[in-house]
DNA sequence: CGGTTGTTTGAACTGATTCAATCTGTGTGG
DNA sequence: CCACACAGATTGAATCAGTTCAAACAACCG
């Protein structure tokens, strides 16, 4: 079933997907919208689009008149300059990303594989218009993306490499859902370049204070399994007091 | 004239001052209000208190159930951890400062001597749902301080000092509105330390990053008056465009 | 004038980068 | 099932940008 075909990329969906339907339902009645306000979103014009971790879905310098929630998956904002990269925020499942005038600097991509739905920005604004219960949805989401943003440029500006990866992998936790009492289990989704992008720093040192941080017990992997030994020390280091993300 | 008595300051406002009246309509007029919009916004509940940079508006950890308008002067937020300091946004006069749920890990403090206008949240959002040109008003302003913090973490997350400072630099000339043609007159109103504090340093890197652009006849300096000399060379080597700023 | 705050400079140090090589796991085609 | 390619992870050695500590200097203010 081909869906979607752009400028950078060619999607197909998967056909053994167990999701067929495009429908919004699930994904933001779990992100804390009311029934009500979700049907009056899902019938909005929007498509769905699956997307590739290889290819990215908007490259910077692009015009940004869609808004995008995510379905399922990962997506990255990140920034260019001088050839080198910067991760400026992600978006879990049920965020999403909204468009502005004249900010086209910015580029997205499918950190795995992911499934988006996409609003034109009128038919978003129009929405906001009409439902007052979603556009306080989507406030509050803006509200904490910039809490995350603020948090991750205090991470950049005042913690050492190991305090900036131990906080990424708290906040990751949070943001899965896998927080519990000491021993918090998360799947880390990002190569080690990736985690490198976000925290300002080279794919080396992040290889060097994720060993660090395994050696001192704090965590241990299999894979890209991570399983948090000792999740009061690594808060404790990292600065990582988890209120902003409510 | 005793304006208002809180938790860690106590302020007065200027007899000799020339604006004695507490009105909005000049500052948000100023910053592309209507009238009628203005006069809606007046006509809420709030109050005027001028702030001394000596000491700090609002500690970190502090409940925020206030929105806050510069009339004048300069506002910094900041973020605290072991010690160290990031301040993370800047507010010139016209900017506001929007509160949020579970986001009290920031403080505020003047830079500069500046008048603020407080509105209690309840009247903010009585205000937002009541007037909508006035939402739609802070909505954008909400968004551009996004897009300035993206760049910002940008600037920490890729740029050398160098870059990092003079990206600040140029950001501040267009934001005071002194950004002309080659030659670009503006006033720093910070510290090295504060100039350390926004980009993530040490006031000492700072010093030597600023004699460099002046010893490479990029900018030159007269006290707190910055001249910029060439600012497409200055743009050029921090990766700025005023883009994000519109 | 003395006190305070901010700027400037030097020297030693170190955390992180850079460059380069090796190792490991995974997927692909024959 | 193996050979191969490729992406990502790991390690070492040299280098460097920025920090730290300490001291001197300048500007401002009551």
């Amino acid at each position: 079933m081909l869906v979607e075909k752009e400028n950078f990329h060619l999607v197909r969906l998967n056909p053994h997907s167990s999701q067929q339907p495009v429908e919004l339902t699930d994904v933001l009645t779990g992100a804390g919208l009311s029934l009500k306000a979700v049907h009056a979103v899902s019938r909005a014009p929007h498509r769905l689009v699956e997307l590739d971790p290889k290819r990215p879905f908007r490259v910077v310098g692009t015009a940004n008149q869609e808004a995008i929630f995510v379905r399922s998956g990962i997506l990255a904002k990140y920034k260019e300059d001088a050839g080198k990269r910067q991760i400026i925020a992600l978006r879990f499942a049920g965020e999403g990303v909204f468009p502005r005038d004249n900010d086209a600097r910015h580029g997205l991509r499918a950190i795995v594989r992911s499934e988006v739905i996409i609003f034109a920005r009128t038919d978003l604004e129009a929405l906001l218009a009409s439902v007052p219960e979603f556009a306080l949805f989507c406030m509050k989401q803006s509200q904490r993306n910039s809490a995350i943003t603020d948090e991750w440029l205090t991470s950049c500006g005042i913690r050492n490499a190991t305090g900036r990866v131990a906080h990424l992998l708290c906040e990751i936790a949070v943001r899965q859902g896998s927080r519990r009492d000491h021993k918090v289990r998360l799947t880390n989704p990002f190569t080690q370049q990736q985690i490198a992008d976000m925290t300002g720093q080279t794919s080396v040192n992040v290889n060097r204070v994720i060993n660090d941080l395994e050696r001192q017990g704090l965590i241990s992997r299999d894979g890209h399994e991570i399983l948090v030994c000792d999740w009061v020390e690594l808060t404790r280091l990292s600065g990582f007091d988890p209120d902003y993300l409510v």
